[in-house]
DNA sequence: CCAAAAGTGTTGGTTCTACACCCATGG
DNA sequence: CCATGGGTGTAGAACCAACACTTTTGG
């Protein structure tokens, strides 16, 4: 991708770039300069003292031209695995964006995750991590806000939700949880979108913090 | 730690390994030879071409002479913080053992986390996303499990919640929403300790699934 | 018998889900 | 006026936490 001269690099930061297309979602991949129609994940080797994030942000920039909504660390890869380059280890960050407000530079290209071109794979594993960890983490961080504009129809925010779950929920369930955890506030916008009565728009403001009485869960599934 | 020659090496694999002692979580440490009384989380290396999940493990296998019950990535840690050596990463892992049946090779040391020595900037870090990582993922993996022996009490298993959840929990609850999981088999054994009725002793052996229709969960704190 | 720890039944309150219904708008 | 999507009330089920209770051992 770039720095593809010094040899002697033993690590890179890789981004998971992801953003929902409709109800897909869908991930950010570079066009691989040196060989032709070949995709990549973007990633690139940290100068000298730059920190991981600081990497993973900097890639983000290239792309975008701005900063992610939300961006986190999934893990390092390393195993057996191959790289686009001859890297031993790779830091992978999972990142998001509205795709409203995503503008794209020249040589990126949205890809839907079910359809993916070929990678390697080791980048390969970092998309499988990237859509286990937003799975895991959607009920602790505020993951389908930040695939949402700033402001959003309560509809919109549940078809997030059931598009990351991947499976339906109740309408009046959805919207009584949301109100118990005062997570967001009505702006006094609405939006007529065709038929129908019009939205309400909401912004995300957490308010409350959530109670810590509750008794243990089993919900794991593997040995 | 060892290796210490080459110094052109830019990563390095560290392991957190926790286990319970009585009601207190305890971390091993190795003590620094080349700098008397000055302890670290072990770590090493990886040798070329050496899988970063077979590093830890090497790890493991040199302070215990066997594996841990549980091994999991908790992440890269690289930012400004120092490591023991010039290393620029870290990849940390989280490693598990019950007390009952750890025995430590020379050199290493348990010491109770709320009690930690002196560690590197990067280490008190990784120890930091150890905690966090075992409260996280107590619901959905059996971390409680693995800090136990092969067999145990029902209270021996509450009290491992409680000590790891850092709060008391019902007992008739406890163990209604264990049953109602699946996850252990009594034996044919029962444990008489000093006092009050014997126990009987449980296995780990998660028999069914976690029914999947849940709706969702607004359990996040921070924006 | 008494203290202590294991293990279980019951009950009242909370939370969840599904259904039903009303509201507002475009065609 | 009717089809469509937004928004809300309510009843039955499921869940949960606390209490009370029985059981079985050691002293």
């Amino acid at each position: 991708m770039r720095d593809r001269s010094s040899k002697s690099a033993s690590y890179s930061v890789d981004l998971v770039l992801m953003t929902a297309m409709g109800d897909k979602l869908a991930i950010l991949l570079a066009r691989n300069s040196s060989e032709r129609e070949r995709w990549s994940v973007p990633w690139r080797i940290p100068q000298s003292g730059e920190a991981l994030d600081a990497a993973a942000n900097r890639a983000a920039h290239d792309a975008l031209g701005e900063s992610p909504a939300w961006t986190e660390q999934i893990g390092a890869f390393g195993d057996g695995k191959r790289h686009p380059s001859e890297i031993d280890v790779s830091v992978a960050y999972l990142a998001l964006v509205p795709h409203e407000t995503a503008t794209l530079r020249a040589g990126y290209t949205w890809f839907q995750v079910a359809d993916l071109p070929a990678l390697s794979p080791r980048q390969r594993a970092m998309v499988e991590g990237a859509t286990q960890t937003i799975q895991s983490r959607l009920d602790q961080a505020p993951i389908a806000f930040r695939l949402l504009p700033a402001t959003f129809t309560l509809s919109e925010l549940q078809q997030m939700y059931e598009l990351l779950l991947g499976k339906r929920l109740h309408k009046a369930s959805f919207r009584r949880a949301l109100q118990a955890a005062w997570l967001v506030e009505p702006t006094d916008e609405w939006r007529s979108e065709g038929r129908g009565r019009p939205a309400q728009l909401f912004r995300y403001l957490p308010k409350k913090r959530r109670r810590a009485h509750r008794g243990v869960r089993f919900d794991f599934l593997y040995p």
